[in-house]
DNA sequence: CAATAATAGGAAAGCGCACC
DNA sequence: GGTGCGCTTTCCTATTATTG
């Protein structure tokens, strides 16, 4: 059984190993398919769907191609939302990781694909790669599929015949999973077919962690889409069945519950195009986005990273009007950053300001420490210091009974207190 | 189930300031 | 003017979460 499913696979010519009662009923007729031009079984189902056929050295791979006006909409944006991002990073200054400054909107491939499974063993293989991407006023969803084991060159050569070395991919956990992937799988069939473009990749996963990590029970992709991007699938089959629904296909090639699985890639790849928008909206400060406090605070320790302070900047303040913990935060993520532009006096202004109201927290401590840092240096009054920093060190310990987790590290401000102990027993009061 | 990358936290190294 | 200490930056490692 399983020997003749092999071979059904292997060559798609040879019908003399397929046994009659193995068509079903409703397929093509085994005569008419002998000398039909096309290689597999329901010819029609595969034309219905907008399917054609790909040919590359005596294999078959199928290739879809639709469109959509860029007016459109996917959830709660529309696609055209990515032409005024896109003009709006050519504005920036600094760089940043997602900024699309110099690059052509079109070269961008919002790239996915389905395979037979997780792990990158072996066994697991892509069935299905395409993208979505911006050709002029409209949205193109492209899609090739592998019809079977053998097809592989002829899917990778219908894939990689494409597009340019100027591309750009956008994926969700794409650097992770499936671009590893697809390397590992073209290295079977590498001396047939183009070698593989070195893109520069984005990767949503990451940028999307950045922004929701807190805010979100997870970051997948499904949450993020319900969350933040209004996206309601339906008519769609959930990934996690693509292995078995292809492993199914190749028994009895009846594209029918693939519908599924291609509905699946393309809500995907088109959420992608929304979310680069709706997330470089944010980051921007393009109006009519609506945009958390938590948010912002987020958006500013990305900019931090990026050493572009002046956004950070300006996040850390859209943050400050937002409620007491995130204000808090901001008003201490603010006097580090004026700190770093050695400006102690506002620095100490925006550590002391993160203290009025709002309780106990990490933030509190870590501008009760600052604070006697700078009282320390700038001001030489020991004793003030040493009180900031005993409030550092009770507010260390209630944190750490608040939360099991975390360990109490006072040891730095155990030394700081006993410093400033000795520096007041040898000179008294601040001089 | 595997692979990967970002992140957080910690250790180590470089830098600047104060003190003698 | 040399030395030591505290602070910041950088580097390294372990952990975590996502993909079909």
């Amino acid at each position: 059984m399983v020997r003749g499913k092999l071979q059904r696979l292997k060559g798609y010519i040879n019908t003399e190993t397929d046994s009659v009662q193995r068509i079903p009923k409703d397929g093509p007729d085994p005569e008419q398919e002998k000398t039909s031009s096309f290689p597999f079984s329901y010819e029609k189902k595969w034309y219905d769907f907008g399917f054609e056929l790909h040919f590359y050295e005596g294999e078959y791979s199928l290739i879809r191609r639709k469109t959509y006006p860029v007016s459109s909409f996917h959830g709660s944006s529309a696609f055209s939302d990515l032409f005024h991002v896109h003009k709006q990073w050519q504005e920036e200054e600094e760089d940043h990781p997602l900024s699309l400054k110099g690059v052509d909107l079109e070269d961008l491939l919002f790239f996915d694909t389905e395979t037979t499974g997780l792990s990158s063993g072996a066994g697991t293989t892509i069935f299905l790669m395409g993208y979505s991407r911006i050709k002029g006023d409209q949205v193109e969803i492209v899609q090739h599929f592998m019809p079977g084991p053998a097809s592989e060159a002829a899917f990778f050569h219908g894939f990689l015949t494409d597009f340019s070395d100027t591309n750009q991919l956008v994926s969700y956990n794409g650097k992770a999973f499936d671009w590893p992937h697809l390397k590992s799988r073209h290295a079977f069939v590498r001396n047939e077919v183009p070698k593989l473009p070195l893109f520069g990749h984005y990767d949503l996963l990451h940028a999307a962690r950045r922004l929701w990590k807190a805010e979100l029970p997870s970051c997948r992709l499904s949450i993020v889409e319900e969350e933040k991007l209004n996206v309601k699938r339906v008519n769609e089959t959930p990934g996690s069945l693509a292995p078995i629904l292809y492993f199914e296909y190749l028994n009895h090639e009846d594209p029918e519950e693939l519908l599924g699985i291609f509905k699946h890639h393309e809500w995907d790849v088109l959420s992608l195009i929304v979310l680069f928008s709706r997330i470089s909206q944010r980051l921007l400060h393009m109006p009519h986005v609506q945009t958390t406090g938590r948010e912002h605070l987020e958006m500013g320790k990305w900019f931090e990273q990026a050493k572009n302070s002046q956004q950070a900047e300006a996040h850390y303040v859209k943050a400050l009007e937002y409620d007491g913990g995130i204000r808090q935060e901001a008003y201490v993520k603010l006097g580090h950053i004026y700190k770093k532009q050695k400006n102690p006096e506002k620095a100490r202004e925006f550590f002391e300001k993160s203290l009025t109201g709002t309780g106990e927290s990490k933030a509190a401590r870590e501008a009760y420490e600052e604070l006697a840092k700078l009282i320390e240096h700038q001001d030489k009054d020991y004793e003030k210091a040493l009180v900031y920093t005993n409030l550092a060190i009770e507010s260390e310990k209630k944190i750490s009974r608040l939360l099991r987790s975390h360990k109490p590290k006072t040891e730095g401000l155990l030394k700081r207190k006993t410093r400033l102990e000795i520096k007041i027993e040898k000179w008294g009061d601040s001089q």
